[in-house]
DNA sequence: TTGTCAATATGGTAGGACCATTATATTATT
DNA sequence: AATAATATAATGGTCCTACCATATTGACAA
C-alpha cells in the first residue's frame, strides 16, 4: 500500500498556507496581507504563484485586492456571495430544468418560510416593508431589471430572518437562476405581486406560519406557470 | 444618469466570457478548451490572463487542467463537491457555525427524504443496500477514510433518489463539511450506524416518510451532538 | 512483437519590464 | 499661511520570454 506522490502545485501552496493562517485565527478580517511582491519573497516563488493563490483566495471571497499606494489584499467578513456563484456554476453545467428548480425552490422556502415565521423580528419585517414599496415603484416606473433585483432581494431578507446564513446562500443563487427565466420569457411583474407580498407580510407577522407557506407555494407555481406560457421551448426537460 | 465606468481585469473579461459559454450551453461537460497559448491569441491576452481566468474557474470547480501533451482545460460535471471549501472558508471567517450548518442539513435532509420515498425507485433502493454493505465491511476492517466516503455517498444516493439534480448539487458539500469535522473530532462510527441504515431503508420502501424522517433527524442531531463532544472548541458561537 | 528513446505539446514556474491607480510628500501659487 | 498643482513612490494588473515537468505519440532498435 503506496502513498501517492504529492503533487502539490506553487502556488496551491501559498494559498494553503494563507488558508491555515485564517483557520488558525492568525490573519482576521481587516487585516492586510503583504505585498505581492513581498509575498514572492517570503515564500521564496514568483510573483507569479502568489498572484494565482490571491486570486483564487479573492475567487472564493476570503480577500480583496486593492491597488494604488495603499493598496494590497485585504482578509474579507465573508459573505458567502461566491458560493451562490459556484452554485450558479453548477446549476449551468447540470442545465437544470425550470421544473426541477420551481420545485426545489418551493420546497426550500418552504422550509425558510417556517423559519423566517419563526425568527424574524422587526427589522426584518422593516426591511421587506421597505422592500416591498420600493417593487410597487419600480413596477410603476416599467423598470424591468429593478424590479427582478428587488424580487431577489425579497426572498434574500426572508432567508435572513431564519437567522441561519446558509439558508441566505440557498437562495441567492436560485433567485438568480430564476431571474434568467424570467428575464428570457419576457414575463411581465404586475401589481399584483405587491399585494401578494403584503399579505405574505402579514401572515408572517402574525406567525401564521400555515397560511404564508400555503400563499407563497400558491404564487410560486403561479410564476413558474406563467414562464411556462410564454417560453414553451423551456419546458424540454433538461439532459438529466 | 451616468453609467458606471467599467473597470472590469482582464482575465475577468476571459472567465466570463468562458462562464457565458457555459451557460448558452456551447461548453459542455466533457469539452476541451484550446491550450492557454491558443486561447491568449485568441482572446488577444497574455497568457498570465488566460491563466488567471482559467485558476478561477477551476477552483471554482467548472474545469479541470490535465498536465501532459493531450492535457488541457476540460469542462467538469459539476458535483458541487468544490463548494465545501468555500463553506470552509466561511466557518474560518466565523460566519458560519456547525450549529448552522447542523440545522440546515437536518431541514434539507428532511425535504430531500420526503421526495425521495415519493420518487425513489428499485435502483436506488439496491444503490442504498449496496452502500450499507460496504458500509458494514469498512466498519468491520476499521477503515474510517472508506467509511467517511461511503457515508457521504449514502446522503448523495438519497438525493439523487428525488431525481432532482439540484438536491444532489447541495446535499454534496454539507457532507464533505461535516465530513471533515467528524475526521478532526475523531468520532468513531459503531455497527449502529448499518442498523439505522438499514431501518431507514426498510421506512423508505414501505414509502413510511413521516417515521423515515423522525428517524433520520434523530440520528443527524446524535451525530452533532457526537462532534461537539469531542470537539468542544467548535462549540464556540459565531460572531451572527 | 516488444521495449526503448526521442520528439512534441501542454500546463507550471520564474523573472523582468512596464502600465494604471492611489496615496503621500513636495513644490508652486495665490 | 492656505491652497492648489505637481512629483514621487508603492501597489496591483498586464505582458513577454524563457525554461521546467509531465504525459502522449511515434520512430526505432532489439
Amino acid at each position: 500500500m503506496f502513498r501517492p506522490v504529492k503533487n502539490i502545485r506553487t502556488f496551491e501552496a501559498v494559498s494553503d498556507q494563507i488558508r491555515e493562517q485564517i483557520e488558525a485565527g492568525a490573519l482576521r478580517p481587516g487585516d492586510k496581507l503583504p505585498s505581492e511582491r513581498e509575498l514572492a519573497t517570503q515564500f521564496g516563488v514568483s510573483r507569479n504563484a502568489v498572484r494565482e493563490a490571491l486570486r483564487i483566495l479573492e475567487s472564493a471571497g476570503v480577500l480583496e485586492l486593492q491597488k494604488g499606494a495603499t493598496g494590497g489584499a485585504f482578509i474579507l467578513e465573508g459573505d458567502g456571495s461566491n458560493i451562490s456563484q459556484s452554485i450558479s456554476d453548477m446549476m449551468a453545467l447540470k442545465r437544470i430544468s425550470l421544473r426541477h428548480l420551481t420545485e426545489s425552490r418551493v420546497e426550500l422556502m418552504n422550509v425558510i418560510l417556517k423559519l423566517a415565521c419563526a425568527n424574524a423580528d422587526e427589522t426584518d419585517f422593516a426591511l421587506l416593508e421597505k422592500n416591498i414599496e420600493k417593487t410597487r415603484v419600480a413596477i410603476d416606473n416599467k423598470d424591468r431589471d429593478k424590479q427582478l433585483e428587488l424580487n431577489a432581494e425579497f426572498y434574500s431578507i426572508i432567508a435572513q430572518a431564519t437567522k441561519n446564513p446558509i439558508y441566505t446562500l440557498l437562495v441567492a443563487p436560485i433567485s438568480e437562476v430564476v431571474r434568467r427565466f424570467v428575464k428570457e420569457a419576457g414575463v411581465r411583474a404586475t401589481i399584483e405581486v405587491v399585494h401578494t407580498r403584503e399579505e405574505l407580510l402579514r401572515l408572517m407577522r402574525a406567525r401564521d406560519t400555515d397560511r404564508a407557506i400555503a400563499l407563497l407555494t400558491e404564487y410560486l407555481e403561479t410564476t413558474h406557470q406563467a414562464i411556462l406560457r410564454r417560453s414553451p421551448s423551456e419546458a424540454a426537460p433538461a439532459t438529466d
